[in-house]
DNA sequence: TCTGGGGTCCTAGGACCC
DNA sequence: TCTGGGGTCCTAGGACCC
């Protein structure tokens, strides 16, 4: 049996955490440049506010219902989340962190009553960290998914599937478009094959599937009959692409302030490579302007690393390079995004594959070597002053000093559990509400 | 006026190998 | 006249997930 634990609405409760105050009422985190609704409190919900929606379409009603906003804090959610599964690892030896709000538990060689057991780790998650979690517990991970999306749909803490019966029942109020993996051009295509809801997806036959769509199709139809396909994912696997991408503040046209953007993410995805221990062999840059206005405009291009890297300067030289290639001028650039692809191994020899030099490397394999090496202890130097005194004290000229064209995020709650100095003050002028239970 | 960011997996088709 | 069989690797694009 897999249990999933998902945690209710959570960014708007890694808010609430420190919010006491916003318990019960309407509350809505947005996305980057304050775009679109990305997390909604059940409130929200209740009016009927879909995921996705940009917030300049529902202004009306924000300010109707007094709905309270946040930007993105994606550094307090991250922390919050590691406490979560920190919790949840206390309660078996194996379990997968299959997103930043959602953890798989395998439940093999329990000897707790199922029941019993989702209960206990709804109670102590949310005691120890604040955060409500619901539980779903099923024979297969697809199994899973249903049973917390009954949680979800009729409010219920836990929910376990275990006889035949249960499970058909449940399956059989669950619309296609809800099955874990099923998309919306695949739900489109199986309602116009008869099949509605997730008991119709469970009995059609496994080959039909395979046939129609693919391998992962087969996959699908096996789980929801009970079959396990889907084992936990062994934890610590590297990352396979790495990417940092943004929309602007406002729209891009000049050349100057788009290669200051584009250096700038190329800074940070260098950043994150060190940090995951990782090199990447390949970069790669695009450039667009937005969906929504007329001759919308994509432009893309990537570039060889040679042997893996992972330092600033040769990923800014390179990202300088692709953006000189693929830049059309007077158009208004709405975003760009890096993705560093093609990453070596964090276990292997020397960090990044024993691979053969360049048989074309310019200025000889020693010199080379030697910029190499000046090139990573001037990335570590960089990160030790980053960690000591904050990412914007050195950045390198290309990124420029002014960039108004950073995105916009006027809401965004401080910084509770990473910064000293943004630790919640209780009493003085600002008295926050903390009710300790 | 205003529409997110970061990932994975799968397939098809082409180039190439013996 | 007539031209095989069995592979691998790479890339682009699509679909899906949170």
């Amino acid at each position: 049996m897999f249990a999933l634990i998902d945690c209710h609405n959570f960014f708007v409760s890694c808010e609430r955490v420190f919010r006491p105050d916003l318990e019960n009422k309407p509350v809505m985190v947005l996305s980057s440049n304050d775009g679109c609704v990305i997390a909604r409190s059940n409130e929200v919900k209740n009016l009927g506010i879909p995921m996705g929606v940009p917030v300049f379409k529902i202004r009306h009603l924000i300010k109707e219902h007094n709905i309270q906003l946040f930007s993105s804090n994606f550094l307090l959610y991250g922390n919050l989340s590691t406490r979560v599964m920190s919790v949840l690892q206390t309660f078996v030896p194996n379990m997968e962190i299959y997103s930043v709000d959602e953890a798989f538990l395998d439940c093999r060689g329990l000897k707790e009553d199922l029941e019993n057991f989702s209960g206990r780790i709804q109670s102590t998650v949310k005691q120890w960290t604040g955060i409500p979690v619901g539980v779903g517990i099923a024979p297969t991970k697809t199994l899973a998914k249903v049973a917390t999306y009954f949680v979800k749909k009729r409010k219920f803490d836990t929910c376990v599937l275990r006889s035949s019966n249960d499970i058909e029942d449940a399956l059989s109020q669950t619309p296609i478009e809800e099955v874990w993996g099923v998309g919306r051009k695949g739900s489109q295509k199986l309602k116009t094959l008869g099949i509605y809801t997730a008991l119709d997806l469970k009995r059609v036959d496994p080959r039909w599937m395979r046939k129609t769509f693919s391998v992962t199709g087969e996959r699908l139809v096996r789980e929801l009959q009970g079959v396990s396909c889907l084992p936990l994912e062994a934890e610590g696997e590297d990352k396979k692409s790495l990417q940092v991408t943004r929309s602007f503040g406002r729209p891009i046209t000049q050349f100057s302030e788009l290669k200051e953007a584009v250096l700038t993410y190329t800074c940070r995805l260098a950043e994150k490579l060190r940090q995951n221990q990782q090199k990447a062999q390949m970069l790669s840059l695009y450039i667009r302007t937005s969906f929504f206005k007329e001759d919308y405009l994509c432009r893309s291009g990537v570039i060889s690393l040679g042997q893996g890297a992972n330092d600033t300067p040769s990923l800014v030289k390179a990202a300088a390079q692709i953006l000189e290639k693929i830049f059309v001028p007077n158009c208004p650039y709405q975003k760009a995004g890096l993705t560093a692809i093609d990453l070596t191994s964090r276990n292997s020899v020397g960090m990044g594959k024993p691979l053969q030099s360049s048989l074309f490397e310019k200025g000889g394999e020693f010199a080379q070597r030697a910029q190499t090496k000046k090139n990573e202890q001037l990335s570590d130097a960089l990160d030790v002053i980053h960690r000591r005194f904050g990412s914007q004290s050195l950045v390198i000229g290309g990124c420029g000093l002014t960039s108004d064209w950073k995105v916009q995020c006027n809401m965004r709650s401080p910084a509770y559990t990473t910064n000293w100095n943004e630790l919640l003050c209780v009493g003085g002028d600002n008295i926050a509400r903390v009710s300790i239970k």
